[in-house]
DNA sequence: CGTCTACATG
């Protein structure tokens, strides 16, 4: 195939090579522009064109010079030699020229299977698994065969586009052609199955499997920790270490990311010094994973020390330290490090966006959420279902649903995700009716339900009120065999103890199939406190107390039961319990968006600038509504349980601080919107309706639980929460 | 020539 030729003119471009020289020991230095810009040095010589160009194939770095290399391929006349090309496709792909190297392959004529798998690797390489998937497809309709090295290529591109039923035809021409016996290739399927979400069927291959290599245990290992079986996983972990067999770096991987999962941290700090024992410290993946244990770990001091210490981060790890922010509530150090990444010029990817969404719908500031949204309505991902859904939340989180719901409509192909988000926004808010109207579309668009939406069909009955239509709903789930989960269950609690029927509510849990858990038990107090039921509030606490001994939430809706019939000596006896576990009650805190600007209040805080206006205007707002007939009700003051607070006004709650702030700096009319971190209490929310009555503005108030829409003096939550 | 990994919405 090879022949000397003479130089012709366009090859001049290229460093001065001797006829009798090896390929190995050209001219090492790179091929940037200058020794291609430079013809001085290149004369008329003889040489063996195949292997130069696929000794220059293998060094190039620059992805600039391909179709300078393609040409002079062409000029040689070796656009047809297999060799080459094949290189050249391979070259293409390396760099990110997928298109480039398709065109290549496009203009060859012979069928030659190493062309078939060089462009079916860029694809997998380039994760356009479809693509991939589509050219297997085509090569075996012009009679190509695949070959041991084809297939893993293929089985990568199955395992990332899920392509179950593809995997599984692939599996079956496997055993076909006589390929089951090779290593790779039952590698590469156990990973296609965990990918698919069969870890039945990657078990199955796993078990044929004869010769184990630690690839074949990480396959599996981290099948098991994909699909949401992180303690299998670390079972399967210690068996393969019983065989007497070294992780490699990439089973670590899987082994911290299911200690991660499990948040063990103490068994994820001993693989962190495994990691240091075996000098893996700098592997860019290990370090993702480490700081993804110590984030969902909630550890995110040593996390963001792990990230601080990474030079060049690749957008996974920009990734992982703004969703570990997101995700501990640091909501304000998450979107900076996403601004930071853009001023970096770090392309963000969807996972990005996603998880600066969730920080902005965390930290509940509309304009900050408007920004995000703009944002993302220029850039490629407005289309991409996962950030529309994540949108979606964002908004209805931040107080609008109406932003919510033409995200919603916008989004062209509606998942089950984009219905439950905007099902859920409605239940958020209160809105019932929308909710049930969007479930009977959704059904109606031949979508099928899951147990998200019933949760956001529940918390919706639950928060309008709707008590029979939300326990029929509940009851409804079995027709669409889902499986109610603890939330349903405490949903139905809080539905039926709305109602006030406390009673109906106990022997509903005493029946549930499930172990009661915090969420039902949290339910049944607060029901307690409502109506005042003494016994089953004691009893609920009791649970709570033991399941989730450190929440200060539920001392307080105890002690606030206790002073609601006057038990002072209950009250007392909460706060000891609170004292003997060091536990103080958490600082009320409250916002309000002015501007652009968010303004924080605490308690009688008196750190804003414009402190003694606030107090002044605050003092004339307390007047009119005393005149109006508000009576504060004093017994509940003593819901706070420290000796501290209880001196301090009720009226100088966070919430009213922020909402005199927001009358006094934006003009009549305005719509204010509070994010507060506790719930509402009972004096602030029977203020707050008769101011937005007195004031004629509509107040929208996120607590740590649900939204308040206060209109002409009322709430929408009815005043349940 | 290839197999195992990390971040993500309700």
């Amino acid at each position: 195939m090879s022949r000397n030729f003479a130089l012709s003119k366009p090859l001049s471009i290229f460093p001065r090579i001797s006829p009798s020289t090896k390929i190995q020991t050209l001219n090492p230095q790179p091929f940037t522009d200058h020794n291609l810009n430079n013809p001085s040095n290149i004369n008329n010589i003889t040489f063996n064109p195949e292997t130069f160009f696929t000794s220059l194939l293998d060094r190039s770095t620059c992805r600039r010079h391909l179709n300078q290399i393609h040409s002079q391929i062409i000029v040689t006349g070796l656009q047809f030699n297999g060799f080459v090309i094949t290189k050249f496709i391979h070259l293409g792909s390396n760099l990110g020229e997928i298109s480039c190297a398709r065109k290549v392959f496009d203009e060859f004529p012979e069928p030659y299977v190493f062309l078939w798998n060089a462009i079916i690797r860029g694809y997998s390489k380039e994760n356009m698994f479809s693509e991939a998937i589509m050219l297997y497809t085509r090569m075996q309709n012009m009679g190509v065969g695949p070959d041991c090295f084809t297939l893993p290529h293929v089985l990568k591109a199955c395992g990332g586009a899920a392509a179950f039923e593809v995997g599984r035809a692939v599996h079956a021409q496997i055993f076909r052609r006589g390929f089951e016996a090779d290593g790779f290739v039952q590698n590469g399927l156990v990973a296609v199955y965990a990918k698919c979400g069969r870890i039945d069927n990657a078990g199955m291959v796993f078990e044929r499997l004869g010769d184990r290599t630690v690839v074949s245990w990480t396959s599996i290992i981290s099948a098991y920790a994909q699909n949401g079986k992180p303690v299998e996983a670390l079972r399967i972990f210690k068996k393969m270490r019983m065989y007497g067999l070294q992780p490699d770096w990439i089973t670590l991987v899987s082994v911290i990311s299911a200690y991660a999962d499990i948040e063990d941290l103490g068994q994820g700090e001993s693989c962190h010094s495994c990691v240091i024992r075996m000098g893996l410290e700098s592997e860019p993946d290990l370090r993702i994973a480490l700081v993804t244990l110590y984030a969902k770990c909630g550890n995110i001091m040593v996390a963001k020390s792990l990230f601080d210490e990474v030079e060049t981060c690749n957008v996974i790890m920009w990734n992982t330290m703004i969703s570990g922010f997101a995700k501990n509530g640091y909501c304000d150090e998450a979107i900076v490090l996403f601004k930071r990444m853009l001023s970096k010029n770090v392309k963000p990817d969807s996972v990005t966006v996603c998880s600066t969404i969730l920080a902005c719908a965390q930290l509940g500031s509309l304009e900050e959420a408007r920004k995000m949204g703009g944002y993302i309505d220029q850039s490629e991902f407005k289309t991409d279902v996962f950030v529309n859904s994540a949108l979606i939340d964002m908004y209805a989180k931040c107080g609008s649903v109406d932003l919510a719901r033409k995200v919603f409509d916008k989004t062209k192909t509606k998942d089950i995700v984009v219905w439950s988000s905007m099902i859920v926004g409605y239940g958020l808010h209160g809105k019932a009716h929308e909710a049930i109207n969007l479930f009977n579309l959704m059904k109606q668009a031949g979508v099928g339900p899951n147990d998200v939406t019933f949760i956001g069909l529940l918390t919706a009955c639950n928060h309008a009120g709707l008590v029979e239509e939300g326990w029929r709903i509940f009851n409804s789930m079995k027709d669409y065999n889902i499986e109610p989960r603890h939330q349903h269950y405490a949903c139905v609690v809080d539905l039926l103890g709305r109602a006030g029927c406390l009673d109906r509510a106990y022997d509903f849990i005493k029946k549930m199939p499930i172990k009661p858990g915090v969420s039902v038990w949290g339910a049944l107090l607060s029901a307690s406190r409502i109506y005042r039921h003494v016994a089953l509030g004691e009893y609920s606490a009791e649970h709570l107390f033991s399941l989730d001994p450190y929440n200060t939430g539920h001392y307080v809706q105890l002690s606030n039961l206790y002073a609601s019939v006057r038990m002072w000596s209950g009250v007392a006896r909460v706060r000891v319990l609170m004292k003997e576990r060091g536990l103080a009650k958490d600082m009320g805190c409250s916002m309000i968006e002015i501007k652009g600007r968010l303004h924080v209040f605490r308690m009688g805080d008196v750190s804003h600038p414009r402190s003694d206006e606030i107090f002044k205007e605050h003092k004339r707002l307390d007047a009119r509504l005393k005149e109006a007939g508000l009576v504060a009700d004093t017994e509940s003051a003593l819901h706070d349980l420290s000796y501290e607070d209880k001196e301090e006004s009720i009226c100088n709650h966070s919430e009213r601080l922020a909402i005199v702030y927001g009358l006094m700096s934006t003009p009549s009319g305005t719509t204010l919107r509070i994010t507060k971190n506790l719930r509402a209490c009972v004096n602030c929310h029977a203020a707050i309706k008769l101011i937005s009555r007195l004031e004629n503005r509509e107040i929208v108030v996120r607590d740590a639980n649900r939204f308040h829409h206060f209109k002409n003096g009322e709430c929408s939550c009815g005043d349940y929460w």
